[in-house]
Order: structure tokens, then sequence, then C-alpha cells
DNA sequence: GCGGAGAGTTTCGATCATAGCAACTCGGTT
DNA sequence: AACCGAGTTGCTATGATCGAAACTCTCCGC
């Protein structure tokens, strides 16, 4: 394996290392780091939503490239359509072709394909069941699962709708769902009991779900299956809104508790590195361990 | 005014040559040209919907560059999170980092803000009247024009409320509307006589919407107004759905045949620009002068 | 209408990043 | 066990790339 980067990459990859400015070369990469081709990219990442349009000279100043090269470079970008150029203004601005590109990668982007790396992963490191949970018109549904190798394990029916009251991710997806349709879904009501600590209240459930959503994932205990507890955190499309959520289930009693702080770490990263490649921006998750 | 583009570049914007393989270096687009910069470009372009996962041996070979060289680009690529790479298959296929750049680029992809130019443009070449009309709930809307100069000039109303049944931009937009809607506003019916060029029969718009249809544009001979005659072409998105017309009206005295044939071309090559900036690829659109 | 400032464009030679060769690893196939 | 094809690494010559400096153009204040 050649560089730094460890099969899957989840955030972080902003190599947009603000002022290069001053300072020469600061942090090459990689081996096969080429400079031209890197600048590129960072050409096309000058332009956001709330800076669209770049004259020449912002670009050549917020990159430290002299304006002579950044001429050329853009000057090759705009023939081959990736940056337009108001003649008027002499702005540029991002060329369409770029969208294109955006909706090829946009097909990729399927919550279970991109999901089911993660859960492997996450299998890999728990040696637990991991399963990826979905909202559907009248419960959740379970879609993928990948099993725990060992001989003992939480059993997941592929395909299996669940409770809205009971099991770490129904109440996941719950937790960030609009408004309307948690209340919906409250007032419909009908709750089961599975177990003794099963919550079959709405209110209390409501009470449940917003703490959920205002710690960013759940550790569940015995409310769904007596034996079992599991821990999950909710997957985000690039909208912003729950796609699904990432799950590991384990007998309670193999859980200790240093066990389900590294549990939730894990579950965490993997919904996060799945929510990055749906196209999510790290907006709504809730950061306890911000980067503050 | 550096290379080749002039003003606003419509369509055939395409530098992939296909084989650039066997010969050297063949076009060199402009004295600014950095080879490395376009390499990058090709490079993503070889993703496509049909094969959006690649190896490093598909994309050398087919860009023809050497593999190592290859691998450098990529790696680099994937460095910034453009590419991805399937560590099990060792596949490249186009990092979700590029979708955020292709929402960038539809955030500016407004039919208003992209048209107006063409319209600027078309006035510039005809010196008449231009306009850029949408459907809306019931009735197309007239929501940008550029004035004729000229001291006797077809007048348009921003925001008039245009009927369906003529004038040529309604009549092109109904021409393309889902058959279920065209239906719905036939049968509505109600239309009103405007001079003695209008159709008011439904089955008789109808028929003359289908043969628009076929042709891709409309050229209308005073039927909204006695003295006046137009021009349109559809504009669509990247959908392919219409999103309105683009229209060029002259006094009907002023227009020689000859004319208008310079008009259909003049407009059809802006509603087709304007429709390249929305996001469309060529499809739907009728090709009289198709490239075959 | 003049002069200066700021942005963009053009030219040109020196130099350093880059291209490609060749050798190597690794996994699968005959 | 030998082979093959894909991918990876090391190394050096060279020509594409970079930046300095001069030029153009437009806008502004006087």
């Amino acid at each position: 394996m050649p560089f730094c980067q460890r099969g899957n990459r989840p955030f972080g990859v902003s190599p947009q290392v603000g002022s290069r400015v001053g300072g020469t070369e600061a942090v090459v990469q990689s081996p096969y780091f080429l400079e031209s081709v890197d600048r590129v990219v960072r050409v096309l990442e000058c332009f956001t939503p709330e800076s669209p349009e770049l004259r020449l000279k912002d670009l050549s100043e917020s990159l430290g490239i002299h304006k002579t090269q950044m001429l050329r470079i853009a000057s090759t970008l705009e023939s081959s359509g990736y940056l337009v150029r108001d003649p008027e203004t002499k702005r540029y601005r991002l060329g369409v072709r770029l969208f294109h590109l955006g909706m090829v990668v946009q097909q990729q982007m399927d919550l279970r394909r991109v999901a089911h790396p993660y859960l492997r992963r996450l299998v890999e490191e728990t040696q637990e069941t991991a399963r990826l949970v979905v909202p559907d018109h009248d419960g959740p549904i379970c879609v993928d699962v990948v099993e725990s190798p060992k001989a003992i394990r939480v059993f997941a029916q592929l395909g299996a709708r669940l409770p809205w009251n009971a099991g770490t991710s129904p109440k996941v997806i719950l937790a960030y769902l609009s408004d309307e349709e948690r209340e919906r879904i409250l007032a419909r009501g009908g709750f089961k009991r599975y177990t003794a600590r099963t919550i079959i209240d709405p209110d209390a459930l409501r009470a449940e779900v917003l703490a959920i959503r205002n710690q960013g994932y759940h550790v569940g205990i015995r409310d769904l299956d007596n034996d079992a507890s599991g821990v999950s955190a909710p997957v985000f499309d690039h909208h912003g809104r729950v796609k699904g959520a990432i799950n590991v289930a384990a007998l309670a009693s193999r859980l200790s508790d240093n066990e389900v702080d590294r549990f939730v770490e894990l579950v965490r990263n993997a919904a996060d590195g799945a929510s990055y490649q749906l196209g999510h921006r790290s907006g709504p998750v809730v950061s306890t361990a911000a980067h503050a």
C-alpha cells in the first residue's frame, strides 16, 4: 500500500490548507504527488456557493500562484469547459462540465452500496453483527447485514421490519426525521412491549428520541431483546436528511463499558463516513469530539 | 482577446478527442495551454455513467498516458478526494468532492440568469426584441425582455401572461410539455381569437404543436398580433424538461424569408446554448443539422 | 485630456518538476 | 514452477513550466 490513506477514507480529506501562500511547499502528501495536478483541484475548490465568481487576481492570491501561471491554468480549464469566464467582467465561474461529473458521482451515491464496506469494517473491528436500517413508509427496515463471525451472535433478519419504539436504529432514525413525521409516528401509537425496558409511552419515547438527537448516536440496552444491546448512529444525505442508521449489536453480557465506548466511536465513524459518501457535509451531526 | 473562444461559448466544447493515443499532441488549443492541467480533466472525463469504475490500465490506455505517470496523477487526485480507489479491486471511481463542486455549479444554473446574455446577443445580432418566456401554472409568462434598439419595435411587457394558443413561445413550450400536461391545457380550452390566423380549435392546435415538436422550433406569423411575427425555440434543463422558450419578435413586414432563416438559426443557437448551461445534453432536441 | 493605479496579457530564458524507462512485487493461471 | 498482467518503485535527462519584467487596457481623479 503506497501511501497514508488506509482503506476507506471517511472525513477530513481537505487539502485546502488555507495559506500555502507564505511558506514554500509545506506538506507533500505522498511519493506520487504531482503539484500540477493538485493545483488544478485547488483552483476548482476556490469556487464556493458564497463566492462563485472569482477574478484572476483572487485566484492567484488565495492560492499563492503567480498571476501569469494562474492565467495559464485558468485558460486551460476554460478551454475544456470546466471554467467559464464572463467576457465583460473577466470573472471566472465553474462550468457546467463539473455539474455533469457531479451527476456521474450522484449515481453512485446509493445508501446500501456506500454503507456496505463500512458494515464490513465494523464487523472486522468489533467482531459483532452490523446492520443498515432505513426508514420506510410504516416502520424501519433492515436492508443490509454483515454477521458477526462469533458462534453466538445476534441474528439479524434481512428485510425485517422493526418497531419504532424499540431497538437503537429505529429510535435514531426517528430522532432525525422531521418534526411532523416524528409526531405523526408518535401519535399513531400502538407501541408493543418487548422487554421490561421497552418504552411504550409516546411521551417517554419523544423524550428519549430528542435526547438521542442531542447526542448524535444511541446506545440501547435490552429494550428489544433481553439478551441484546446495540449502538446506532444516523446516516444523512447531502440535504442533511436521515437516510438510515448504522448499527452494531452484541450480546448484552459481552458488552463492557469500555467496549461500549469503543463501539460508539466506531459506529459513529462508520455512519459519518457513509454520510460523507452520500454528500453530507458535517452539518447537523452533533459533535462531542469537535475539532475546536 | 487571447484565444479562439469568442464571447459566450454555447456547445461543442468537447476536448475529449477520442484517440489522442497514437499521434503526438495534435491540436494545442491556446498559447496558454498547460498539458498537465488538461490531462487532469481528461482523466476525470474518462468516468461516465456507463463506466464509472476504471482500472489504472484503462485510464492510461484510453488517455495514452504512461502507466507510471497515470498512477501519479490518479494518486494525487485520490489524495485530494476527487478520485477514490477501491482497495480490493484497485479500481478508481469519482469522489464525492466532485459532487459538491457540481452542486456549486447547479446553484448558478438559473434560467433567467443563464438566458439573459443570450437575449442580449440575439438583440445585437437581429436588432429586434428578444424575450424569455416560461411556463407557469395557468399560462406562459414573459420573464425577461431585451428590447430592439429600433424606433419601431415590438413592445414586450415584462411579466405579461400570454395565451397558450397564440404567439410562438407559448406554442413551443406547449410542444415540449408532457403529454398529460399538454392535453390538460388543450382540454381546458377557452382559446381566444387574436387575429385571422389565430388557432382556436384544440385539435388544430394539437396538430400545430406536434409539428413544432418535430421541428424543434417555431416561426409564427401574425397569429397574436397583425403586425408581428416571431421565432421561438425551447430551453431545456438537465432532465430534458422544457424550462422556457427564447423568442425574437419583429414587425412582420420587416421579416424577409432570408431573415427568417437567419433568425431561426440564431434563436436555436441561443436556446441550445442556454439549455447547455442548464446542464442539458443535446438529447431530445430535434436535429435537422445533425452531425452524423 | 492627462497621469497613475490596478488588472490582465504577452514574451522569453533558466530550471526543476515531471516523464518514461526498467526493474521489481504481487496474485492469479497454465 | 514458470508465466503473465497489473500495479508499484527508483532514477536520471529533458523540455514543459514558472516567474520576472514589460506591455496593454480600462477606469478613476484631477
